[in-house]
DNA sequence: TAGATTGTTAATCGATTAACAATC
DNA sequence: TAGATTGTTAATCGATTAACAATC
């Protein structure tokens, strides 16, 4: 059925690992998978891959499997990759100099446009082709550019104001590598990527 | 009840939010709070945090809240930051350069003490204090210097070989932030941070 | 046709939240 | 004591999985 019903995050969350298995696939020519198939390579269950698809449509063919060609278009059209999607990046600290180096994975449409700092000393350096610019012109920035998202990279303290500066000029989704939890009250969507929490969480488990 | 029953990712995924938390609280001198107000900060049900914590022991007293300091103390006993845990990172590209500094933050006994790479060009050269190993030595120096967990920053291609390595030479745990599912039969905790992966989803909720 | 596999329902499992007795 | 807050039970909500009719 062609309707979309509430979609959960994990559901959105697993999107982009099929996608990126599919996009395998395709390289070696791959035509057709299963949903079978699929979870094997990705450890998740078939039922789930299947249930997850179908909140969009109906892109298999009993008997059959997915049309690899015609899935990974449909994933790209749910997740919206196929707009551009610019993105600015916020502290340009060993983080965010890594980050800017991810511009060449983010096909798809998603690139950083846009990077800013806020230590003087950075401002008008080059970072991956782009010039780092100072916070105070964020705003203009990102509404020339047209950017809906950013990557907060910053120390703690300055992450929560950022992000503030950062809705306030419009920005639509965020994602925040600074160890502190973002807070808004606006219809932004925030999702938090620590490596510290990360590697505690990761701790509990050992033994 | 000092009973451990069987604790979800979920809860330990908030551990350490609640223990980086409680450590801003202790800087600023406050000696008890309630899980009302750690809620209201977190944007985490109180009710929540209370069920989190009773699962591993009465940390708390009615009427009064929770012990900063006690709370503090028994959250890294939970995710054994009370002992000292080394961990390797493989991988010295530009994500790899940019999280051997987060040595800094990785207080609480946490410490990335090798490095390792497979490109001749990389190895010997220092990063962060740290001489860069080849990849022919690191079920030696695994251990030799009992390196409990690593961080794996290699391309894709070469993620799961390396983790295979890793296993075989009695890694306990592993993060991942190469774009790929690594798999594996053994008793090993992987978690996998995907920066793109990440980036795709939160496409998902502009507009 | 026979075999394979989807889409979907129903069952199960697990996680979150509300409510409140216990008690500091 | 009166007010506050925990620990925990029960209710709710949501996500995963098994099973299978439909059908390619």
């Amino acid at each position: 059925m062609g309707k979309v019903p509430k979609i959960s995050e994990a559901v959105v969350r697993r999107l982009p690992i099929y996608l990126r298995y599919l996009t395998n696939l395709q390289e070696l020519q791959v035509k057709t998978v299963s949903s079978q198939q699929m979870g094997k390579t990705m450890d998740i269950n078939p039922a789930q891959i299947r249930k997850d698809l179908s909140a969009f449509g109906d892109f298999g063919k009993k008997g059959i499997g997915y049309d690899v060609d015609y899935l990974i278009e449909k994933i790209r059209h749910i997740l919206k990759l196929d707009q551009v999607i610019h993105v600015a990046l916020v502290g340009a600290g060993n983080l965010g100099q890594a980050i800017s180096n991810y511009n060449v994975y983010l096909k798809d449409n998603m690139k950083i446009v846009s990077i800013f700092d806020a230590d003087p000393q950075k401002i008008g350096k080059d970072l991956g082709g782009l010039v780092i610019e100072p916070i105070d012109k964020m705003e203009d920035i990102i509404k020339e550019k047209q950017i809906r998202m950013a990557i907060i990279t910053t120390p703690s303290s300055a992450a929560q104001e950022v992000a503030n500066k950062l809705i306030e000029a419009g920005i639509e989704a965020i994602l925040n590598f600074a160890p502190t939890t973002i807070r808004t009250e606006k219809e932004v969507k925030i999702d938090h990527n620590d490596l510290t929490s990360s590697l505690q969480s990761l701790a509990y488990y050992l033994n």
